[in-house]
RNA sequence: GCGAAAGUGGCGGAAUUGGCAGACGCGCCAGACUUAGGAUCUGGUCCCGCAAGGGGUGGGGGUUCGAGUCCCCCCUUUCGCACCA
């Protein structure tokens, strides 16, 4: 132990050791209680950011806590490797993807190594490996037998600037999730779905069993699923075979219904124009009405706009005939693509149809009460049906329900259960993703590739110019293949999967990464699973989040695994950012991992993002507070290093000296109060609340403590035994956040195996419990006097001390005692008149 | 616009169930050691006031012996959703 506190020494020091020691392998053992720590794991973009170090220190702090508390710890790291940047990096320098990831992953598995993170790193995985993405295309087989996987022409969102195609997800305010700026433009095309709307209801369902994840995640979730329970109901057109369906929650609203409004690209418009008296003027306002829709603005606030069709429809409950209009806020992809317009009823109608000079017809007034006329707003709520035939006088809930079983009677409508989310489309035109596994052959037509012949290799000699076409389509030894059912020609697949679909499951991959039987070895699976607790950021709640849930119950209905969801608690931490905004290379406000490391070492870096806030919140990054935390592991280190010889026992093992409580001193039983105090604080707070910051203010309050209690421990007044356990207690409590200096000192007191190999010791309530309290004594609420009294003393003696006191008395000087409100060991409250 | 969360010293933040507001750290002030200090140590540091005392957790009201904490209204910030019929 050198006189000075030496980082980058003990850190190397000690990782060199845990590594021999493999003292963060874990493997199935039924004897022993599993948990299994799981953090997001990074896309290999060339460096640590300061979010991640945040996301894997809150993981690693719990993950030593688990394995002192005996849990035998499943603790994976891996890479979500493919993705457009190493593509683009490609092309900008010329360097092959797989290059660039694998340098790169390189590069960050070094600085987590430096960082010391606790992790087997046998169960490491690449999801670019081909031993991994053949598990893909396996269970997109799967999904294909099942009808689970699809491909169909339909409009998708194009972001420009990746040169690819964006699932809904990805698309944030018409603009791309990568490119804030870029506006996504809509291409028609021939995709590959993964049909998660079948399994919407599941999703939904299944949050019950989600009850430790957070509420904002969950509501997130549902908000996107989007389930609504309504009518669908067909206006008949006049002068058309046809009728135009639509779909409303509120039939119960249908007799004030005054137009029909119909998107401007809705199927139906082309038949209209044909059949127009004045088809050029309909063809150019359905242009102009499409030009401004919902689907092509990029800015927050449309303006609403519209055109008569010239065409009537009839309303089949009241049989009046009203026009059909076209409408720019109409969605063409939600319910039918049509909407009945109820003015008085609904805000957007309302709106329209005041521009517009149609009529606002009132039909539900509140249960007891009028409406005023001319409405000013559309009443919306539910209440009471005026104006309505034979529903009049009904409450919306009962028309709702009758009025749905007299469509479905009369054959012009039906209940139906919408949903907002739509399904996956997983095609990218580009090239480093995981091959799409099917052929196309001009006699059999969509051949998937037999599980036999997987993994559809990526080839490594292609290409790149990101020109939007795929690839692949120039790699000719890759596109031209034999058709595995009439041996003809057939031509592959050229598209590659969103990289969502690697993430979607890899955490199972990590029980036994290397296994070639299957995507999963069901074996490990059933002991390590469920994840016990995820950690990572908020932003992936409606992608990475919903889609891993969806992959599982997947899983399941395939019997892959024997659950419905994969992870019992999920923690969402907050972003890390540097003068109030987000880290960023543009911004040039970027603090680096490794440099801070360098320049700090490991321990304090972590110790740093630890204390700063608590991890849910956002941390705004203090070089003046990372000095802070540098300051009080020196402190640390300087203490033990003062008194080890003194301190040092060569048969040191024991965290419990015999020590009897009534044999302590004054000074001692100080001393080891504290101990006792932070020791409770650390291990409740590691249990559920993860408020490490708290955590780690009480080691320093301990550490001061031990500082003031010196002199006394020169005096004789404390014994050794007392003052070391104080200071094992204080490496205890230290080691989840700083584990190198822990083990450093731990040794140097003389133990011969790491902290980590210690089981967390118990505090001793009676110990941590003050024995004398100061009470704060009120008058009529405000604080006027302290009294000191035994912790035992009997609520007769405080009353008698509270009124006795010097201060006190002055206040109650002429005034009557009402009452005296006494909370046990918090304060005395005497009540005046 | 709708929904959620949050507003506490100069700063990051404590106060877990209604019970001493400001733990711990940063910064700042003073002092010690020192050739020196951006090292270390000691003391101080919510505001007003010489003091006694008074005020104080975004603003206003309420419940209570007692409110940062609970209730109502308002303001601000952040996040999510924004024509989903």
């Amino acid at each position: 132990m050198d006189a000075i506190y030496d980082p980058q020494r003990i850190e190397a020091k000690w990782q060199q050791r845990w590594a021999e020691m493999k003292l963060f392998e874990a493997d199935v053992d039924p004897e022993r209680k599993k948990y299994y720590v799981l953090e997001m794991l990074p896309y290999p973009s060339g460096a640590l950011h300061m979010g991640h170090v945040r996301n894997y220190t809150l993981g690693d702090a719990l993950a030593r806590y688990l394995w002192m508390k005996g849990f035998n710890v499943i603790h994976p790291m891996g890479w979500d490797a493919f993705g457009l940047p190493a593509e683009n990096a490609a092309i900008k320098h010329g360097r092959p993807p797989a290059e660039w990831t694998f340098s790169n992953i390189e590069v960050m598995r070094g600085q987590l190594k430096r960082l010391g993170f606790s992790y087997d790193w046998r169960r490491e995985i690449a999801t670019c490996a081909p031993e991994y993405y053949r598990w893909n295309q396996w269970l997109f087989l799967k999904m294909y037998e099942r009808g689970l996987a699809y491909r169909k022409k339909s409009r998708v969102n194009w972001c420009p600037e990746c040169e690819t195609v964006l699932a809904n997800e990805q698309v944030i305010n018409g603009c791309c999730w990568r490119h804030e700026e870029t506006a996504v433009v809509e291409k028609d095309l021939e995709q590959w779905f993964l049909k998660i709307t079948h399994y919407a209801d599941r999703l939904l369902e299944d949050m019950k069993h989600l009850v430790r994840w957070p509420e904002r995640v969950l509501t997130m979730q549902r908000n996107w699923i989007g389930k609504s329970h309504g009518t669908f109901v067909d206006f008949r057109i006049e002068g058309l075979d046809d009728s135009l369906r639509v779909f409303t929650t509120r039939v119960d609203t249908i007799f004030g219904c005054t137009a029909v409004f119909i998107a401007p690209d809705h199927p139906m418009v082309e038949k209209l124009i044909a059949l127009s008296k004045s088809p050029q003027k309909l063809r150019e306002d359905a242009d102009r009405v499409k030009a401004s829709s919902v689907r092509a603005r990029v800015e927050v606030n449309l303006e609403k706009l519209g055109a008569d069709t010239g065409f009537r429809a009839r309303n089949p409950f009241s049989g009046a005939l009203i026009p059909v209009w076209l409408a720019n806020f109409v969605l063409t992809e939600y319910g039918t693509g049509a909407v009945m317009s109820v003015p008085a009823h609904d805000e957007r109608d309302f709106e329209f149809s005041t521009d517009y000079n149609l009529p606002i017809k009132t039909v539900i007034v509140p249960q007891n009460g009028k409406l005023k006329e001319p409405l000013e707003e559309a009443f919306v709520e539910y209440g009471r049906l005026v104006d309505s035939g034979k529903y009049s006088g009904l409450t919306s809930e009962q028309a709702i329900e009758r009025m749905t079983v007299d469509a479905e009677a009369g054959g012009f409508g039906q209940g139906t259960v919408q949903y907002r989310i739509k399904d996956w489309g997983i095609s990218r035109q580009r090239y480093w993703g995981t091959p799409i596994p099917i052929l196309y052959c001009d006699k059999c037509g969509i051949v998937p590739v037999p599980e036999a012949d997987l993994p559809v290799v990526l080839p490594s000699e292609v290409k790149l110019t990101g020109q939007g076409k795929s690839p692949l389509e120039t790699v000719s030894e890759f596109v031209n293949a034999a058709c595995p059912r009439c041996g003809g020609k057939a031509r592959r697949e050229t598209d590659t999967m969103d990289t969502f679909v690697d993430s979607s499951w890899y955490f199972y991959r990590y029980t036994d990464p290397q296994i070639t039987l299957g995507p999963i070895n069901q074996d490990a699976v059933r002991y390590w699973f469920p994840v016990d607790q995820y950690i990572g950021g908020i932003e992936h709640a409606i992608l990475h989040l919903i889609y891993m849930r969806f992959f599982t119950k997947v899983m399941q209905d395939i019997g892959l695994v024997e659950f419905s969801e994969p992870v019992a608690r999920l923690f969402t931490q907050g972003m890390v950012l540097k003068d109030g905004s987000a880290m960023s290379k543009s911004k040039g406000n970027v603090v680096d991992p490794t440099e801070m490391c360098a320049k700090y070492g490991a321990d304090t870096v972590r110790l740093y993002m630890m204390f700063a806030a608590p991890p849910e919140k956002d941390l705004d990054w203090s070089d003046a507070g990372i000095e802070g935390a540098w300051r009080f592991l020196n402190r640390v280190y300087r203490l033990v290093e003062k008194h080890k010889v003194t301190l040092q026992v060569s048969n040191a093992g024991s965290l419990e000296p015999n020590l009897g409580i009534e044999s302590l001193s004054s000074d001692e039983r100080r001393l080891l109060r504290k101990a006792h105090q932070v020791l409770r604080h650390v291990t409740e707070d590691m249990e559920y609340r993860w408020h490490y910051n708290t955590d780690i203010a009480m080691c320093m309050e301990l550490t001061n403590e031990l500082a003031e209690s010196e002199v006394a421990f020169a005096a004789g007044k404390i014994r050794k035994e007392v003052f070391r356990l104080a200071i094992e207690f204080l490496l205890v409590a230290l080691s989840p956040f700083a584990p190198h200096l822990a083990d450093e000192l731990w040794e140097a007191l003389g133990h011969s195996e790491p902290i980590l190999k210690f089981p967390w010791p118990a505090f001793d309530p009676e110990l941590a419990a003050e024995d004398e309290l100061e009470l704060p004594v009120q008058v009529n609420g405000k604080l006027r006097g302290r009294i000191r009294v035994a912790a035992n003393a009997s609520e007769e003696q405080i009353r008698q001390f509270a009124l006795e006191d010097e201060k006190v008395k002055q206040y109650l000087n002429g005034k009557q005692v009402v009452k005296i409100v006494l909370v046990p060991q918090k304060l005395v409250n005497v009540v005046v008149k």
